[in-house]
This record gives C-alpha cells, structure tokens and sequence, in this order.
DNA sequence: TCAAAAATGTTATGTTATTACATATCAATT
DNA sequence: AATTGATATGTAATAACATAACATTTTTGA
C-alpha cells in the first residue's frame, strides 16, 4: 500500500537515522548519531550523512546550520513549504521550530526589492528560552 | 589620539586579517585567509580564528554560518546593533549584508511572543542574485 | 528476466575548528 | 628599572565535521 504523500518510504538506514533523530531531545550531531547506531551495523559517517541528505530533501529533517546538527520536523508540512525559523536555546540546547507566515513573507519581500531569486532561507535566533531564564 | 570609536585599535594579526577580508570580492574561509597570509608570517589556523574572533566581536567582520565563511561588514554601525540578513548568490558568491529594521523588530516580536529571551539573530537568504539570473 | 537506478559498505581523504602549552608584548604599579 | 598581570602571539597536536572514490547489493520498472 502506497503512502500518499510524495515522500517515498524510508530505506532502512534512512529510518534508523531519523528514528533516532525524532527519539532526540536535542539536535544531534552526524558523528552523535554514528555513534547511536553503531549497535546498528553503522560503521562510517558516510551512512550517516547519506541518510541525513534524504532526510533533508524530504524535509523530515532540518540542519541546523548554527550548530552543525541535526533535528526532526516537528510540523507535518516542510516538505512542501520550508521551516521560517528555529529559536535555540544555548543554556538547554532545547529547540524550537516556528513556521511564521509573516516571516516569510517579508523575507521574500526582502529579496524581491533587491531582485534576489530567493531559493532558501536559514533562520536561527540564540537567546534562553523560557525555562531557562 | 583615541579613537571615538568604543573598539580598540586593532592589533597586527587582527589587521592583516581585517585588510584581507577588506579586499576580497567573496566570502573567505579561515584557511584561504591563512594561505594569503603565509607571506606576512602565519603559519597556523590559530592565528587566523583568533583574530577573527576579535573581529566579529568587535562587529567589524560577520561569520556567514552557511558557507563556514568571513566577510568584512559592509556598515559602520555594526559594532552596535548587528546585521538584519544577508543575501548570498549560489552562482557567484557575492554576498550583500541588509541592515532592514523592520526584519529585526519582526524577529524581536517573535521572540517576545514564545518568551525568548533573543541574544542573537542569522538570517542567510540563498539564491541568485540580480547579476546571475 | 534483465538492465538501469538507487542504496549501501568501506577506506581514505579533505575541510573546519579547538585544546594545550609555551613565549612575547604591553601597561600599570612599586 | 623591576615586578606583576593581562592580553596577544607562536606552535604542535588533535578534535569535529564532511566528502571523494570505488566496490557491491538491493530495488525498481520495462
Ligand atoms: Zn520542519
Ligand atoms: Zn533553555
Ligand atoms: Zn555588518
Ligand atoms: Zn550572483
């Protein structure tokens, strides 16, 4: 039975990996998650960062480019529309992803004044989140 | 005669470092820096990271997270509130720093509204810009 | 079934950034 | 001038992040 999104279903070294990441309650590094699955049979970062790559495509997963980590969607949809923006906290690691219209849209107004052909956008805000203040 | 500026006067690795981003069309990383500077004496990363971290706190140089890249500001007023975004063309590597007010009060809101406390803001766009379309 | 495409395994290497420790420079105090 | 403390610099080694190249297996679909 075919799923009826376009994502196709995850090979097994993709599931692996984004099961780990979406049991994470933090951003995971490739060479953390290497290590989580070398029970697994994973045995290069080379298993890690293909799967990851997919994972991304896909929009199951999300780099953070602040961090040079990794985190699972937590919205349904980025596969079709990408994520506005992530809020970090630096004193619990804890992330947080936000999926503001609004945001998106004034950056695409941003790039449209400069007659810049957005393709992707990577928002990332550090500060403390609410429990950690 | 002091500066009026709040920020010290740069040190000699900190203004060879400076003077390379200065010059340069694109983005440089840590190690092309080193490699233009192997003629003035550098011999190792160190060298180089060192003073762009005094750099960037100073606000006179931005770390282009996306690219693991340096680039020197482009305003005098960075040193005080930082950069809104920058645009960065996939084709040619320019990079153009914005400094949109309103692009930093919209994030500042966002923040406010999950009760983050908001230390510090990336936004990098991707795309093409007006010359590579 | 068969060939093409995608996924995986493995080794080696490339790139980015930091740790640890030694030495040098500079400014303030005695 | 000598002492001190803070900052800056030099150097080697290593850690952390990511990709290239090539062989093999699995999946897909004509
Ligand atoms: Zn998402
Ligand atoms: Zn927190
Ligand atoms: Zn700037
Ligand atoms: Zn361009």
């Amino acid at each position: 039975m075919a799923s009826h999104h376009s994502q196709p279903e995850l090979k097994k070294n993709q599931k692996l990996v984004f099961d780990v990441l979406k049991d994470a309650a933090n951003p995971l590094s490739a060479y953390s998650i290497l290590d989580l699955l070398r029970g697994e049979g994973f045995r290069a970062p080379l298993q890690v960062y293909r799967a990851l790559d997919k994972l991304v495509e896909f929009g199951l997963v999300h780099k953070l480019e602040t961090l040079n980590a990794f985190v699972a969607c937590s919205h349904d949809d980025c596969a079709l529309s990408e994520p506005a923006a992530f809020m970090i906290c630096d004193a619990c690691e804890s992330v947080s992803e936000l999926g503001d219209a609004s945001l998106s849209s004034h950056l695409g107004k941003l790039a449209n004044t400069e007659n810049f052909a957005l393709k992707h956008t990577t928002v990332e805000l550090h500060g403390r989140c609410k429990n950690c203040l």
